[in-house]
Parts: structure tokens; sequence; C-alpha cells
RNA sequence: UGGGGCGUCGUCAAGUGGUAAGACUCAGGACUUUGGAUCCUGCAUCGGAGGUUCGAAUCCUCCCGCCCCAGCCA
């Protein structure tokens, strides 16, 4: 048979084309061309350097998957530092509480976890020899004075009259500042650089203030902190860091960064930004986190409706349903706003896979079978996982009399609901088919009470060899080997897509959910469950993901919602509607 | 009105002059002892207007819109 050259053509091209070369996002472009360059000798070495002053959240994560990933990528390296300038508002607990985070997620930065305040004796010569330069001066001018003398957005802004002391006198002043011989906040080291810039953080930016509070690592030391912007651009270049990455705010400080590094001649790093991630229904700010924490409209910053890694840890969500989240939000400098619904789609996805099957009844109804042998008990056997044998099955236990879930069943069944219904036959999952007779009701009340079943024993095993069509499929838990559980269920915290997309006066916590925690203690979970031990994820079949709570104890259960699974039905229910 | 960025499907996001990848969502359908999972199918002319070119999301010009910056926070 004869092939036309020109359809082969075209299917070479076709075949080879993007399958070939993976797309990279523009940060590992620019890395590929600087390591093409020889530029650093092809070195690649990056870190992630969060202040510990709150918890990391899902924000972070990205930002720590691009920081580790990209080195790894390269076969480089990624430091963990802690951009520790601001000791008022820092602590050892957060440096922990971001360790135990970021190697839960899954990274490791081997031996090189750094601090900047480990950095301050070599800040503070580098300031001296911006001072010998004459390219630093103290300023007398006070907090007020500075900020009007700074300027506008539009206006440029004036000179102080400390700007031209001599290099003696102001190598004087900023010794004895380091000595302590001036209160709090009366006197700054400031960069000369130029005060009619039409970047404000050119502006004579302040580079050293008198602070008199006890460094959490450093104690009274230091009277004088460095400023986060003398401190992160030489920390950056005293860890030789080839490519430092950071978020898009950040892009006008990197003239500063640039000039501070020029005129030291030192080691430059080249600075990379990035858009940071915006995750629908949620806030992704340590302030806003911390303000949420404190006003107790959450129970803390691991409360599982938190976007903080400690309280996804909480909830139940993977460390690898994270990262997989990471890698298809994709790497950008455009502002965006991520869909919540893909973070869970990744979760949905790893948790599916990984996931034990277990049955609980979250809304019990009482439903007894009436020609099932009294006193009887059978083990049945139940898959673990029907996707992966690998994870076997257990026994569980079956009666007389059930629990199934009070929405399984309807006494006028609306179109399109196969479940149980007056003389309607369902099957129950790894068990038998039962078929409706009776409805018992409270004579107040109204309220279905109880319903009353007969089962077929030819099904056993949820199965008959007749051909019999049985469309809906119950989970179901035996009254008698139950345990009682709680359960708690989450939902968005804000019932906004946008929180922040807000009309006049509107706080963002106006939209907070005032449903986003619902509780509910009379849960029947079977019996496999009675020695969960915290942290176990289980799926509840035709339910969701579920993982046992901290707040565990024995004889207690409380397992957390991670996520539901997709309830096709709820949208038919809907769309009838 | 200053400086720095950014505008491609509902949401993310590829594309770097050769005729719009992919993912999520959504809508159909197949299959199913989870109305789960899985599998098919469908869904954009690229902020706008001009221009250059045989050909433009990609180049030029102008315009519009959005984000960040006036902490001795990071």
């Amino acid at each position: 048979m004869i092939v036309p050259e020109k359809n082969t053509d075209k299917l070479d091209k076709d075949v080879k084309g993007p399958l070939e070369t993976p797309q990279l996002d523009f940060i590992r472009a620019i890395i590929e061309e600087d390591i093409k360059a020889g530029k650093h000798d092809g070195r690649v070495h990056t870190r992630f350097p969060p202040e510990p002053n709150g918890y990391l959240h899902i924000g972070h994560a990205k930002a720590i998957c691009i920081d580790f990933g990209v080195a790894a990528d390269y076969g480089g390296k990624c430091n963990l530092r802690m951009d520790d300038s601001n000791p008022a508002k820092e602590s050892m607990e957060f440096v922990e509480a971001i360790e135990e985070d970021i190697r839960w997620l899954g990274f490791d930065w081997e031996d090189r976890l750094y601090f900047a305040s480990d950095y301050y004796e070599q800040l503070y010569e580098y300031a001296e020899q911006l001072v010998k330069k004459g390219k630093a001066y103290v300023d007398d001018l006070s907090a007020a004075e500075i900020r009007e003398y700074r300027g506008t957005l539009t206006k440029p802004g004036r000179e102080s009259r400390y700007r031209n002391r001599s290099v003696e006198e102001n190598l004087d002043l900023f010794q004895r500042m380091r000595a302590g011989e001036f209160p709090d906040g009366s006197k700054v080291l400031r960069a000369k650089i130029d005060m009619a810039s039409g970047n404000l953080n050119m502006r004579d930016p302040i580079m050293y203030r008198i602070l008199r509070a006890k460094h959490y690592r450093r104690g009274n030391t230091w009277c004088i902190y460095p400023t986060y912007d003398f401190t992160h651009g030489q920390s950056d270049s005293i860890e030789g860091i080839t490519h430092s990455l950071c978020s898009l705010e950040f892009e006008d400080h990197r003239p500063l960064y640039d000039w501070y590094l020029d005129q030291l001649g030192i080691y430059h790093p080249q600075q990379i930004e990035f858009a940071r991630l915006n995750l629908s229904h949620t806030v992704l700010s340590k302030r806003l986190l911390k303000q949420l924490v404190d006003e107790g409209h959450v129970s803390g910053w691991d409360d599982p409706r938190m976007p903080t890694l400690s309280g996804m840890r909480r909830r139940g969500y993977t460390p690898e349903a994270i990262r997989d989240f990471c890698d298809r939000i994709g790497v950008a400098k455009r502002d965006s706003l991520v869909n919540i619904a893909l973070l869970q789609h990744c979760l949905r996805e790893d948790l599916n896979k990984r996931t034990q099957r277990v049955m609980a009844v979250l809304h019990p109804l009482r439903v007894v079978i009436d020609n099932y042998p009294e006193g009887k008990v059978e083990e049945l056997d139940a898959a673990n996982n029907p996707e992966d044998e690998s994870m076997g099955s257990r026994k569980i236990p079956f009666s007389g009399t059930i629990y199934i879930e009070r929405e399984d069943f309807r006494e006028d069944p609306p179109k399109k609901f196969f479940r149980l219904a007056p003389g309607r036959e369902v099957r129950l999952k790894h068990a038998y088919y039962i078929t409706c007779d009776r409805v018992m009701k409270d004579q107040r009340t109204g309220e279905i009470v109880e319903l009353h079943c007969t089962y077929d024993p030819e099904s056993r095993g949820g199965w008959t060899s007749d051909g019999r069509k049985v469309m809906g499929t119950l989970h179901w838990v035996s009254a008698e080997h139950a345990v009682n559980a709680e359960v708690r269920f989450y939902d968005h915290l804000f019932v906004k897509e946008d929180p922040f997309d807000l009309k006049e006066g509107e706080d963002f916590k106006h939209y907070l959910n005032p449903n986003s925690l619902e509780v509910l203690s009379d849960c029947k979970v079977e019996s496999t469950l009675a020695e969960a031990k915290p942290g176990s994820r289980y799926q509840f079949l035709r339910q969701g993901y579920f993982c046992v709570d901290s707040d565990s104890i024995e004889q207690r259960l409380v397992f957390n919602r991670t996520v539901s699974l997709r309830d096709t039905w709820a949208k038919i229910e809907k769309a009838q509607q």
C-alpha cells in the first residue's frame, strides 16, 4: 500500500511537535536560558524566605513548590531562610510551624536552614560601608516628617536637612545608634539615592531603625534592626542565590536591591517575580487569617476551614493533592483568582486512589427487615477499593435491623429518583436486595421513624442470576454493630467567590459563610472504624472523603469531611426544581 | 497626573509571524453492585481601534481596563 507523502509528513509533525518539547513556565524558560549562557556557571540555587510571623497557607505552598521545584528540576538547591528582620512580630513557634509544614508538603532543605538574623553583623558592616562611601546618612527627622518629605505618587519628595552630614558624623552617629545612645525612633539610617525618583522605594529608603525589642534569637544584643529592604537582597547575595523568586509586589523593590548590591559590589542574584495565588471563596493573607482567628470566626490557625497548611492537613488534604494543584495552576505574572473547584478536583483525584471505602450513615433511618431470621448475624465481604484489588477486603456484619441514609428514602419519589420508596426494590451494597413494604411514622409529627422491608435471600452479595435490574445501591450499617460518631462538615469560608469584591463600606467579613461548619453528632459508622486513628482517611461510600480529627478520642470518634464526592443526583434534583 | 506590572474560553493557562494546546467548570452521552470512578462528545479568534505583512494572539501606533507602590511591615 502506498501512503501519499504529504500525509506522512503531516503525521510526523503532529506526533512530534508538542510532545517532545514540554512547556516551560516563564521562570524555567529564563533559567534554561541562563544555564545555556553559562550564567552562574550553570548553577541553580533558590530559596524560600518566609517571615516567621504566622502560619503558612496554600499561597505559600505555591511559592514553595516553585522555589524547591525549580531547584530540583535543574539539579540545584533550595534554602529555607527565615527573613526575620522585625523582632516585634516573630517567634520560634512560627519557625517550628513553618518547618513542619514544609516537610509535610514534601520538601527538604537538608542542612540549609538559615536566618537573616544570623547576618545582622554582616549587614551592619555593609551599612557602614555605604556610610563611608557617602551613600547613606543618619536622619533625625521624625517618622511623620519622613512621610511628609517623601512626597506623593505624583509629587517628588524633599531632601531632609540632615541629608548632607559628613561621612565622619554619619559614621559616628550610626555607631552610637548601635551602642544604644539614642531613644527608639529618634534616628534612622537612610540610603542616599534620589528623593525625586518616580519609584518611591528609591526616595532615600530607611536601612536601619532604632528598636529596643527583644529578638527571639538574638535577644537584646541589638537595639537597631535592618529593614526588610536592606536585609533581603543581601541575604540572597550572602547565600549565593542565583535566582531570587518572589511575588509581584516586590518588582518595584528590585531596583533598590540592585542598587544596594551594586554599591556594595557584592555577588548579585537575579530576582524574578511571579503572581501570587488567589483562591476563590477564601482569603490568602496572614493578616486577614490572623484576624479570623483572633475574632473567633474560626477555632484557630488549624481550623479545617482555614486555607493554612495546618488547617488543610487537619481537614484531610494530602500533600500530593496540594502539590498537584500547584503544578496545575501554573506560574505567570498576571493576577488571577483560581477557583477552589480545581483544588477540590486534585484532592478527590488523589483520595480516590488511596482511600479505603467504608460505610457510614450520616442521617440514620432505621430499617427492619421482617423476613430476616431473628437474631441472625452474617459476615459479608466488602472490597476496600473496587479500583485497587491490592487494598484487599474486609468483613462487615449484617443483621435484621440496619440504618440507611434518611435521604435515600422518599415516600413520593420524584422522577429519576432510583433509591428506596414504598414498594420499590434497591440493593444494599455488599449485602442483599430489599423491598420497602411499610413506612412507620410518628403519630403526632408525621415524621418517618422506621421502615419495614423484606429481603431476597437469593441476592446475597448484592447480585442475582436472574438478570433483574436494580438501579439503586444504598450504603447501610448494621444497627447493633454500628459505632456512633460525630461528623463535621465544612463549606467555603466565604460565600462570595471573591471576598474582596465589596460594595462601599463593606468589610471582607461581610461575606463570611455562616454555614461553613455543620456538626452531626448522631452518625453511625461501620464497626471496622472503631479503632480508627486521628489523621486516617476514608471514603464514606457515596458521600465523600473523611478524615479522623485530632479531637477524636476513644469512644468518641470525630470525623472531618475533607471533601464530598461529586453529586450528580443533587444536580438533577436541583434542575428539576 | 509619577513609577512598576498585566490584559488569550466561566476559571487557570500554552502560544514568541504561519493560520488558537491542555486542565478545571459546565452541558450532553456511554458504562457502573458507590447517581463515585472511568470513558466519549461539545464549548474562545486572542481588551479595543488602526497599521505593517501573502499571512498577526504574536510586530508597530494610539486608546481602554485591571493590579502594585506614599510602613522606621514583610
